[in-house]
DNA sequence: AAGTGGTCTAGACCACTAC
DNA sequence: TAGTGGTCTAGACCACTTA
């Protein structure tokens, strides 16, 4: 039997990815919110009038682009940026004997200002863009080992206020989900080697002129959304970054 | 009808893993040589008593995992290191806006030697294993930016001379394939700071005590089994390091 | 025209979770 | 026990490649 689906065949025109699309306008507009459960595989099939396999195989390829999490017997959920989660996804300074801890953090400071053009181009917007602009300090079992700087245009972030930096209870993309909406689901990291400035040099407790780890990252939301340029720099005396690829 | 199949249900215990790992098997074992085609559909799922739809279930993983190449119509390959293919994903210096390029080699010494015990350790040899070390200086755009010294064990590369590695048509990895019969499939990074010993400056052709970035990689074949330690220092004047993350 | 992989279906049964 | 995702099947039809 031919199928006999409802939906236009607009794009790569396969069945599944016009489904996956779909899911993923509707997860783009927020009709499921991050950590809820999307309906069952029983009723998007019948939503986009599919087969369950074919349901599936959208799915499949969402919760391997870590958009989606399954959990076999409770259903299928937005994933989220908890800390146990895929916090190590997007976190890649290890101690060089490979253990893994989380951060802790120490907010530097904190202010609105108005987007360089560099940034601006970064994430899009419109020259003098106003952004929010604050640096925060990291350590790793007790030594400190990154200083990153974060720009997020207002546009998206209106109302952030220093407090919610500081009380926030657990990592800045979780609470960029929950309190703004906005889901990181890629990041474009570009690693280059530089030397502490005195300001930096201070504030990681290296000498001025040590060799350190530049990252300039960006990260996207759905459909490429630029939301968030970040400049991190890195003491590598005792850690490391780390890049798998295979596996 | 339930499935009745041929194996035995040993490890993760699904069918198609187990599929996945009969296959993955046959591959290490040299039954089919890298660039050739595997056995189409019906065949393999007559092999492992399998319908196709398992079957395709097992290959569709090592497809994502870059270790076999479906093409529509012709068949299913063993993936190859070749140039134009796979390069740029275990090749990540690109420049800073953004253009890839491929590297041009010169080999800057060879020699047959004892491994350190770090080595011993990154590749798994007994102490004092015989291993060949060589160095290769790589031009991006006319300009140099990488220095790698590259340690392989005698015990898989026997007969490994200076002049394949000079006059080998494609890149390393191809050679390793193709003479060796050795498949690259992962590589562990580890990215630190350092600065420019007198050597390493003069070779990449920068100030003594240069910021630079040191890689320490270690690549592997099926089964996890480590095939090449390879330190690289990268001048990122010009150029960086890029990872992306999601999509 | 024959052979390959690519998509899709409809439904069975299993394993896990919640109530 | 009911509902969820996880696995598996058997086969139809499509799109592409090769000869």
């Amino acid at each position: 039997m031919n199928h006999t689906h409802i939906m236009a065949a607009p794009l790569g025109s396969t069945l599944y990815k016009e489904v996956k699309q779909g899911v993923l306008a509707a997860l783009a507009a927020g009709e499921w919110k991050a950590g809820e459960a999307i309906p069952s595989e029983r009723l998007l099939g019948e939503r986009f009038g599919v087969s369950i396999g074919t349901l599936r195989k959208a799915i499949d390829e969402l919760v391997a682009e870590n958009i989606l999490i399954r959990h076999q017997g409770r259903g299928t959920f937005v994933a989220t940026h908890a800390r146990d989660h895929h916090f190590f996804r997007f976190f890649r300074v290890v101690r060089q004997d490979g253990y893994k801890s989380y951060p802790s953090v120490s907010l530097e400071s904190f202010q609105k200002t108005r987007a360089t053009p560099l940034v601006c181009e970064k994430l899009g917007l419109g020259t003098g863009a106003r952004v929010f602009e604050f640096v925060n300090r990291l350590s790793l079992n007790d030594d400190v080992v990154l200083l990153d700087r974060i720009t997020v245009p207002e546009a998206l972030f209106a109302d952030l206020t220093e407090t919610m930096l500081r009380e926030r209870p657990t990592t800045l993309y979780n609470l960029y989900q929950d309190t703004f909406g906005l889901n990181i689901i890629r990041t474009d990291e570009r690693l280059r080697a530089c030397t502490a400035d005195a300001a930096t040099a201070a504030l990681l407790g290296v000498d001025e002129g040590s060799a350190l780890i530049e990252i300039r990252r960006l990260a996207l939301s759905y459909n490429n959304q630029p939301v968030e340029w970040r400049i991190s720099r890195v003491n590598t005396d005792k850690y490391e970054y780390l890049v798998n690829e295979g596996a």
